[in-house]
DNA sequence: AACTATTTATAAGA
DNA sequence: TTCTTATAAATAGTT
């Protein structure tokens, strides 16, 4: 956003990118703050540098923002696995997943109003992203489960 | 940032709130992604609007952030790990479920009825996180899956 | 939801 | 890291 525009993708020299880091993390943080003040929101922020450092704000407790959120996110796990299962068991069938996107916007339409319709171009390239990390993580996950059983398996015998 | 300089205190004006609100949280969610991308950090971001809503970023999942944020910090304060997947997936519809998952998730059931062979309880809770926030994370991007192709369709007509 | 005049953030260089 | 500065981006007020 300077002297040239950049690409968003990762910086490959390592100091530059320390660098980026630096002026980007402060930028984010006095950001939400702002956030936060102006539009008397409640803000979290946990930033980890790729070498583990932490950094964050909170515009309240971060303990209790924390757990606010997971109370939101936990509100309908049941339906959530449920779903998720059945997304795995038919992931190739575009028609039912279809129809099972369907129905799930129809439930979400029905708790909560919220139109979704005015999204960007750029917004829906970050949720492409988004899908592409959740399915790989569900992928992730399987695998593990899978070499956690296969152990506890090899240890009862 | 604009027109005019403003002060950072709470703005008074209801709809000129939300409207800000609006906006710059739009450009902290883009930000925070940018800064993972960038600099191959690791970052979460929550949002409660005044009114209660919830708006999110996490460059990889978000419970598993937030676990490695309970490391950091010397906190215990935040929450105890909910002891879902298994008995959630009991209590979810099993004849949706396809017979290899039942299978595993009773396999599982025993493995956390039983939790010495071999495992440490933070293993098992570190696996009960990754699992249950991948599947969150699907589910939330099925929905927003499912507008972009709505709204991919809408356009192709 | 758009439009812009300005402010702000920041990439590159010192 | 800090500063400088040219330029990209964000956004406050307006339409």
């Amino acid at each position: 956003m300077a002297r040239e525009k950049i690409k968003i993708r990762k910086i490959d020299n390592i100091t530059a990118r320390q660098v980026t880091f630096s002026k980007r993390r402060r930028g984010l943080l006095k950001k939400a703050e702002e956030l936060a003040v102006l539009c008397d929101a409640d803000v979290a922020l946990v930033i980890f540098s790729a070498t583990g450092k932490l950094f964050e704000y909170a515009s309240s407790s971060m303990p209790e923002l924390l757990e606010k959120y997971k109370l939101h996110s936990n509100n309908n796990v049941v339906d959530k696995v449920d779903d998720s299962l059945n997304l795995q068991l038919q992931e190739s069938d575009q028609t039912r997943m279809g129809k099972e996107l369907l129905d799930k916007n129809r439930e979400l339409s029905q708790l909560r109003g919220e139109d979704l319709h005015g999204l960007t171009l750029e917004e829906l390239q970050r949720l492409e992203t988004l899908l592409e990390g959740g399915l790989n993580r569900v992928i992730r996950t399987k695998v593990l489960l899978f070499f956690h059983l296969l152990i506890l398996a090899t240890l009862q015998k």
